[in-house]
DNA sequence: CACTAAAAATGACATCGTGTCACTTTAAAG
DNA sequence: CTTTAAAGTGACACGATGTCATTTTTAGTG
């Protein structure tokens, strides 16, 4: 899931069959690749794992060698965005620096990635609602950026640029207004623009935890330092 | 739908099987509550035909006589949690007297349906990622919300209290939060306090739309009269 | 009460996608 | 060229769905 190239209609897992690398490889990846082109234009209750397998060529029951069901494969698609995200929202999560500024870039880098991935994103939700195993991963996905931004929250808290309020509460509201407000913007083609979500977003965050005198600005070392 | 009675473990549709209506109706009225009771327990993915003909005693053929299919029980659970949400939002939507105390009473209210019916919700959501027609009438439950907050927000902003932002935009992201946080924090039990997630809304709200220094006041007749 | 027509309910069946399995084909290494 | 493990295949059993012809029940009527 490293290698990710641009390819019509979207990010493609392997470029070209590559011959570096085994046979079975290059199906699993081609797989994968059946599966983002498919959610791209399709839902996910639609695909089935004919719907994969067709495009490659391969028979229906060679899947099996490489997934144990679908929900398998939207794990692996899952794991592939959110390598996305945490490399985006590393650096404020780290958050050496003006808290706002920070937050304002991670933003909008986290915006750019789900809007690309808008689709994707939107049918790891739908089929998580239909398996149990995929459901704790995408809980997971999701707890993972809980604790991030109840970390930051607290840490901010203590040095007084947050107002006390319950941290994890608040940390849970905000990722879900954030990812749902990705899937419905970006979920299904034609996208919104991602920009007017951006500031949306901005504007809910910031105004909420730094108060809605910080609008636009950054925090600046008066505050910090 | 009218007719709502508590009832263990959740409301039902139907206290006991009245005889002043036709036998018909009594089986409708079976079916919804085993959904309402399977729902409770299980996830919407685990729903079967058989699993809510089982506990009414009739056999899985007749269920086609009701339902097109299982979505359309969902739908009707829908306008049942529709019905009950629109009671309690449409003070707010009316909008005549102090918006923030309004807001405040009609979020409360809100939060309280969606603790007492966070299983169903959930269930709901689930159910429309795998049925296009259940999906459009979901998506139409939140346009109603969306249609209704944006012109909440632009009658504010056309009285100076809130600042010139996307109204549209905002409304969809915070309806988008609130929904998904009910779901997140009601949707499966043991479920959560319903008073945290409550209070965690209301300062979002009330920071993005008003200013954070309005946070635990009502707007009170100097701002607007 | 008996009769009848419509409503309600039933069991059997065809369909569709899934996942498995025994078997065949392919390809890489000696 | 041979060997052996990996890759791929077609056929099958399964489980849930939705339909249908048929039977049972119900409610109204003479």
């Amino acid at each position: 899931m490293s290698f990710l190239v641009k390819n019509s209609p979207c990010f493609q897992v392997l470029p070209q069959p590559s011959l570096r690398i085994g046979k079975s490889e290059r199906t699993r990846a081609a797989i994968l690749n059946s599966a983002l082109d498919f959610l791209w234009a399709h839902p996910f209750r639609d695909m089935t794992v004919q719907s994969l397998m067709t495009p490659t060529g391969v028979s229906r029951s060679a899947f099996y060698r490489y997934f144990k069901d679908l929900h398998e494969v939207m794990e692996a698609l899952l794991s592939m965005l959110n390598e996305e995200a945490l490399a985006v929202t590393g650096p404020w999560f780290e958050g050496t620096g003006d808290p706002i500024a920070l937050f304002n870039e991670s933003l909008a880098a986290v915006v750019e990635v789900c809007y690309r991935r808008g689709p994707i994103l939107r049918a790891i939700d739908d089929a998580a609602a239909t398996d149990n195993r995929l459901e704790k991963v995408w809980a997971q996905f999701f707890r993972q950026f809980d604790d991030a931004v109840t970390l930051r929250i607290e840490a901010e808290q203590s040095q007084g640029l947050v107002p006390n309020l319950d941290a994890r509460t608040m940390a849970i509201a905000l990722n879900r207004l954030n990812v749902y407000s990705y899937i419905e913007a970006f979920g299904q083609r034609p996208r919104s623009k991602p920009e007017p979500v951006c500031e949306a977003l901005n504007r809910i965050w910031i105004s909420t935890l730094y108060g809605s005198e910080w609008l636009g600005k950054e925090s600046s070392n008066l505050v910090r330092t």
